[in-house]
DNA sequence: CAATTTCATGTAATCCATTACATTGCACCG
DNA sequence: CGGTGCAATGTAATGGATTACATGAAATTG
């Protein structure tokens, strides 16, 4: 039957992609078990409880297994346990310096624990926060850490393995690990009351994200402290994109209002302000202030340096891997919001108020 | 043989990590076939290949499936069909600029074509590596895209699906795309060279990496076109990060050797670099003009921008992408080796040679 | 109208490893 | 010496979906 074999009637969908011809199947535990004189489960203790195999078995087993180079099928293994020791890590932008530091974290944490993590960018859509999180309803992962303001939706019964890692959302249901954006922001803006600042402008992130309206509240609150009038003129809208950092001050630069410094919802942002505001002929800090939020690696390096609020981000990444590992054990474990604080570091971006404005 | 005996049943190595007491399996065709009263068969098909089953078989299964959420398990899917229709894409470093880019490429060329791209950050560890790269062979990823310049070694017969990307090895017979390393370099010193430069500086990548070398061989090859000797006493060698940058210029001005420009392997590197530069005193571009390499995003950002070789990042990953993809659908394919080519983008940080030197 | 396709669906084999349960053999006990 | 316990190993069920092959009904053909 089918002596060519190859292409019988194989009708396919239009939406299809061409489909490999290669099936290329690798050894099994048949084969070892074969090549070793044993039985399957035999060869498969070895292989996965090795302490109960009698010695010489075992060796003999492991040098078959070296020499036939065999992997075992981790699909079949995963599909018997309905566990894949598989973590899939949600970010919005790999590009963002921000979340690099936080995958370390969950790199750590996940190893020592024995999973492995995958890192799924999703550019910020719905669409491939889905298209990841179907990989826990498919069972090709165990749980998911995302660091957007979103739960994508899994239906599975029970608790949902997912945390949420420096985004949080309202869902009480949901674990959480950020930081207290509104006390960060606040201090930030406070530093700036300091050193004399009054106009002070801010540039804000998207406000589909908590945090965000965290951080808005935060500069609000220590403007309102220092009994200044919020001026709604002062605050400009960003995506947290350098490039929305340059469009913002022009923006604000536009409207014509002073003001002595700026205070951005995240430190790309802060570039762009920067940079933008050089362009104009404004001097940093001397003229204006600049303050930044994430404390990303290059936030040190640009000139002048920028003082910013640095979140905790191994800290977040680790605590958020420990809370989802945790209830991968037990499922029955409270969910829980963990709140890190996060510190102001001052560098050169921002100084005292100059005695002549603009 | 296990003398010790202590703990009885239940046994386990020290190794071990805490099982979940949860096998919370979900629901199969077998439930929903029941539900919509058909076969498994049919269920089956309807969501593989709805054109085959009738319409209002297929309207009716969709129903149910919708209703009681059913997702397929993609293990046992993938384990029959031997295909999982995922990538992993290996990157050393996920803080590192560069790699954002080509991965951009690398998702769109596989979204296009119905894979799913997953991320392994390797950290330049080799154990990282074959970690992530046992996953084709344990078949839950169908191939990688490898940034280091290392291939992992796959105990699968055949040809390994692994392609190469950015940086490439000499083993013929695994497909890589990069630039040409050595005319880009080159072409970044000769610019240097028609600025007026003559001692020209240069901070080399790790030698352990070919590409590395060939911008290395670059830099020479341009001096020499220049009939310029080679002094050994302005090379310094850096690890790709900003602080390596930094420690390469104080190496480099502890010396005593002048120069008059600084030409480096990666952007990060030349951002340390000039900021080293500056804190010792040196003006960047007037005293001395950096170049950098890969034009990472913030090189338009720093001051002065940087003057830097610009890598075809997305085309490196769309272009590894549709190789990987090739040799997936069709293993026979002819291993090949694809060079894109690099231009230089000037920008504020490179000057002529002022008269008066150090 | 009988013969032949075609269509829609069902039955059951298959992918590969894990593991509950069964079996064997031996040491040790009274 | 028969019985008990344990270690080592084997047999076979299991996980969930895909799909070759089989079947029956409807459509087409001469």
């Amino acid at each position: 039957m089918s002596a060519d074999g190859s292409r019988r009637k194989r009708q396919r969908g239009k939406g299809d992609h061409p489909v490999a011809a290669q099936p290329v199947r690798g050894k099994t535990v048949k084969e070892i078990a074969a090549a070793a004189n044993v039985s399957v489960a035999t060869v498969s203790r070895a292989l996965q409880r090795p302490e109960i195999v009698s010695e010489a078995t075992r060796q003999h087993i492991q040098e078959v297994v070296k020499r036939l180079g065999y992997t075992p099928n981790a699909l079949a293994r995963n599909l018997r346990t309905a566990r894949t020791r598989l973590i899939v890590a949600l970010l919005p932008d790999i590009a963002n310096p921000f979340f690099s530091e936080v995958i370390r974290g969950i790199e750590q944490v996940a190893h020592e624990s024995g999973y492995s993590v995958l890192l799924g960018e999703t550019q910020g859509s719905l669409v491939r926060e889905q298209a990841y999180a179907d990989m826990v309803a498919a069972r090709q992962a165990d749980g998911i850490i995302t660091m957007s303001p979103r739960v994508p939706a899994i239906p599975i019964q029970g608790r949902l393995p997912v945390v949420n890692a420096c985004e949080y959302v309202k869902d009480s249901q949901i674990c959480s690990v950020y930081v207290d954006n509104v006390t960060a922001a606040a201090t930030a803006v406070d530093y700036l009351l300091t050193l004399g600042h009054r106009e002070i402008a801010f540039i804000a992130g998207p406000p589909s994200s908590p945090i965000c309206v965290d951080r808005e509240l935060g500069y609000q609150r220590a403007l309102q402290h220092a009994r200044i009038a919020a001026n709604p003129a002062l605050t400009a809208v960003g995506d947290f994109s350098i490039e929305a950092g340059e469009r913002a001050i022009e923006l604000l630069l536009s409207r014509g209002q002073s003001f002595s410094a700026v205070f951005c919802s995240n430190d790309e942002m802060a570039i762009g302000a920067m940079r933008a505001l050089i362009s104009h002929g404004r001097r940093v800090p001397e003229d204006i202030s600049v303050v930044g939020f994430d404390d990303i690696r290059f936030a040190r390096y640009t000139s002048p340096a920028l003082t910013t609020v640095a979140q905790p981000k191994n800290a977040l990444g680790r605590e958020a891997t420990t809370m989802l590992i945790e209830l991968l054990n037990d499922p029955a474990v409270p969910p829980r919001k963990r709140v890190l604080s996060a510190d102001l570091v001052v560098r050169g971006s921002t100084a005292p108020r100059s005695p002549k404005p603009r």
